[in-house]
DNA sequence: CTCCGTGCAAATACTTTGCAAAGCG
DNA sequence: CGCTTTGCAAAGTATTTGCACGGAG
């Protein structure tokens, strides 16, 4: 196992992802640290997205207009997209509108599928900006 | 209304998909009519592809490894994807295995969203071939 | 004759990678 | 010092597009 060592800047992606919930791109994320890390390149963006994802720290939830988006948010739930303006919004789960998915898994049988270990819930539509 | 003239590309490439579960890539399809239409060429098949998509009797299920996957089924199901074979698997909703998806949409308000049109549910896993 | 459809090749657009230099421990 | 991280630029890869020609009606 390989350490890792400490990075100023992979911190400063992973904080600006844990700060919003936006789920940005590689490329906003870019833009938003280029003025405090003046040195910044996005290759270095995503390289840590993918190292990041890898740690598990870190998903991409989608790919909008061929853009993948990141969210640093690990607790199970679902995305809306809107299919006008790409803007990505979250759906927390609740006690009123549980998940149905695990239940769903549990009793399904699918041919040719051996074991599944995780999901992808997404909504389209349009948002109320737009 | 613009007219579409009869071309047997676009049917040969319709036909295709509608023959298939294997939700091919734009490649796989390319490369499986070359032999019977040697000129056929790589952007016809994207743009066709695109085009059997805005007329809605296409539609692309998932993007694995980069490559959009598509699927001439346009009943409401969701999929299955390999995460080792990249393998797209087909899940039907049944009876004892209702689409619990629509349900949750009714119920559902969202921060944000005016209006859902559709939804994708993907499944990652292992499949039975490897 | 007038659009539609297509091959071909060039252009896009996001993402990945090689390499040499700098940084952490 | 050894291994990690990074900037930079080049390469990669799936997809889209411009254009001129062939085809259908």
């Amino acid at each position: 196992m390989r350490t890792q060592n400490y990075s100023r800047k992979r911190q400063a992606i992973y904080e600006l992802l844990l700060s919003t919930d936006s789920h940005p791109t590689a490329e906003w994320i870019y833009n938003s640290l280029k003025p405090k890390y003046p040195d910044l390149s996005l290759g270095t963006v995503y390289r840590n997205l993918k190292l990041l994802e890898g740690n598990g720290v870190v998903k991409s939830v989608a790919v909008v207009d061929g853009c993948e988006r990141y969210d640093a948010r690990m607790s199970p739930h679902s995305h809306f997209v809107c299919k006008k303006c790409a803007r990505v919004i979250d759906i927390f789960f609740t006690e009123s509108m549980p998940d149905p998915i695990p239940d769903m898994v549990k009793r399904a049988y699918i041919e040719g599928v051996k074991d599944v270990d995780s999901y992808n819930l997404i909504f389209y539509g349009e948002c109320d900006k737009c």
